[in-house]
DNA sequence: CACCAGGTTGACC
DNA sequence: GGTCAACATGGT
């Protein structure tokens, strides 16, 4: 028998629970997402920058171009010309930063070779990616999670919402660490839960259609 | 026309 | 530890 030494909280680390049963909703509800779409490693680097506060529709527009000019290539768009990057990435907002921060990133990766940094820890990933300029928190877990297909959950502004509606609520690392400790530790399941909820979210928060919400049955339907 | 979008940073308390 | 303005274009 378990002893739960002193400790009277929970006990935690267990593989169920209201986040688990979410994951098993949504992916009922919309089906399996999929995700991320990008071609390599680096072009999900550069999407996830490029997608910061932005819709990805606009991303899609800036990958487009700037793939036209050969400047999804670490080396090229390293090298590429500043003024130019700025145009092919002007319709995602923020145009200026995110030109020289996704040409200082593709810098760091020329000089460390993409293969032996996705090479790291999670851990050690992690805090290398915080270290680059225009990459905190959710953008560093998007990489390490899509690019790197190592064991990280992202929490985004969507994530947040959807936690605060069914009465979650944490700054970045709480929330992270409560999907993290009840869910298994599988990327697969890291990758389309996140998606899942981007999914459901422009489906239904962000059209205010909150009556239909899928969520609001999840007691009544024994979740 | 006002508001938001798959954030991050640096300054400040 | 948390809060805030700045960064900027494009769609509803």
């Amino acid at each position: 028998m378990r002893k739960n030494s002193g400790n009277n909280g929970p006990i935690l680390n267990i593989k169920h629970g209201i986040l688990c049963n979410v994951y098993d909703l949504l992916l009922n509800e919309l089906g399996p997402q999929y995700w991320w779409p990008a071609q390599t490693p680096f072009e999900v680097v550069v999407g996830a920058m490029l997608t910061q506060q932005t819709k990805w529709t606009n991303v899609e527009k800036a990958i487009c171009g700037l793939k036209a000019q050969g400047l999804l290539e670490v080396q090229a768009l390293a090298e590429a010309d500043s003024a130019l990057i700025e145009e092919l990435v002007k319709c995602c907002g923020f145009y200026r930063q995110k030109a020289s921060r996704i040409k200082a990133i593709a810098g760091f990766f020329a000089e460390n070779d993409v293969d032996t940094v996705f090479s790291m820890q999670v851990e050690d990933l992690r805090k290398t990616m915080l270290s680059l300029k225009g990459i905190g928190n959710e953008t560093a877990d998007s990489i390490v999670l899509y690019a790197a297909g190592k064991p990280k959950f992202v929490i985004d502004a969507y994530t947040t919402r959807m936690l605060k509606c069914i009465g979650i609520k944490g700054n970045y690392i709480e929330l992270q660490g409560m999907f993290e400790s009840s869910l298994p530790e599988n990327v697969d399941i890291y990758k389309e839960y996140h998606a899942l909820i981007v999914e459901y979210s422009k489906t239904f928060c962000g059209r205010k259609r909150c009556e239909e919400c899928i969520l609001k049955d999840l007691n009544k339907n024994g979740y």
